[in-house]
DNA sequence: TAAAATTTTTAGGTTTGTCTAAATTTATTT
DNA sequence: AAATAAATTTAGACAAACCTAAAAATTTTA
């Protein structure tokens, strides 16, 4: 298909947002894209002429198969990145993203095929999203909200909600990761703070609204 | 800085030919780059502006200290990735150009420190060309033309010239690759060709302008 | 040295991706 | 149901990086 940089991010930011929304709006992807509504209504144009979306003027928009298709490409050689710069590089996993927001350009498909291989196949990238296989097809990772935990029951953060460079700094400094094992000691009524207790690690409280973005499978 | 795609590539291909012929003209810059004479002027003008060329029209153009300073930095990341996809990945030598190509623009010096720690601070790439330092500077590699080589005497293949895919598909079907322990057995007066010797394979009768290309250290 | 050939630059367009400001359309209030 | 507000699209520009064709400068050849 040969997408431009620019074509790609609009698929992925897209892709992202539909599946919040189901029907994607002009401003919610400006927003996303850092840009403005009338750029984002020239490039719909240019998608719809590409059939990659559904797209009629003033009722939104939102990938089609083929559009889909093209964004869990792009999303596969994101993650696999990440984790290449965290397990390979060594990089803390909010430093990470960043970067693989331009190398996820870099499409040679035999780079990303022996990308995948080097690193051991990986399922999920270092913020716990699944990476889609070679036929864009997404694992499905079960997992509930940290709060759906119960009590003194020890569960395993397997991904994050908010994944801003400042949610995973915080976290990173409270020594929370992808596969902290983690127990609530208890709610507070107050604001909806939660005592947390990790292992070889002294209890923490943590607000409602980091709480709400950890993800958890049980034992 | 912060410089395009276009402008690295510009700086790298003035770079290269300014090694060969001290004063670059338009026509080869075009032609290096597959481009046409008036996109190089426009181009030119740019680069000028940035204070990156020494440029007097009709006159001819060279990078100036800056630009140099420029050029080794993206020579220094895209002979880095070369290193990487050959040596992790497992790419042949004659595939890794072209994406390296595109890799050489991801621009953050986090991510190239990093690289460069990965890969144990290599000082070549895998066609023996010389990696440049954080700082700019060139390790300098003692090497002569084959054809300098004393019959019988063995050298160790250290570089090529010629680097198009063509030229190293051959050498690989040849068995040559840098570090290979080479001997010239007879040299034919005819065509210039040679008769080498490998180590664990017959001998074998490489063309002139093969040979040429080739370069050894004693040893 | 004058004509011819070559090289380089300029003039004027195109495409991509962006923008601001104005016009439309749709949604929400009175 | 108007009036108002919000969202979206269009109109018209702009910068970057290209292009072709024509003009200008330089080099070569006769
Ligand atoms: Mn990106
Ligand atoms: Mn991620
Ligand atoms: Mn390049
Ligand atoms: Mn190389």
């Amino acid at each position: 298909m040969n997408l431009s940089t620019s074509e790609e991010n609009y698929i992925k930011s897209i892709y992202h947002l539909q599946l919040v929304s189901n029907i994607v709006n002009t401003n919610s992807l400006a927003k996303e894209l850092n840009t403005k509504a009338a750029s984002v209504t020239d490039m719909l144009k240019k998608l719809k002429t590409k059939k990659l979306i559904q797209y009629e003027r003033y009722y939104g928009f939102k990938l089609n198969d083929k559009g889909i298709q093209t964004a869990l490409i792009i999303i596969r050689r994101h993650r696999l990145w990440e984790v290449f710069l965290v397990s390979k590089l060594g990089f803390d996993w909010d430093k990470v993203h960043i970067i693989a927001e331009d190398l996820e350009h870099v499409s040679s498909m035999e780079l990303i095929k022996k990308l995948d291989t080097y690193l051991g196949r990986p399922k999920i990238d270092p913020h716990g999203d699944p990476i889609p296989d070679v036929n864009g097809r997404l694992p499905v990772i079960k997992q509930m909200n940290l709060f759906k935990l119960p009590l003194k029951k020890t569960g395993v953060v397997s991904s994050v909600g908010n994944q801003s460079p400042q949610m995973l700094e915080m976290l990173k400094h409270y020594g929370i990761g992808i596969g902290s094992q983690i127990k609530i000691n208890k709610v507070f009524d107050f604001d909806k703070s939660i005592e947390i207790k990790l292992l070889k690690q002294p209890a923490c409280i943590i607000s409602e609204p980091v709480a709400k973005n950890i993800f958890v499978y049980d034992e």
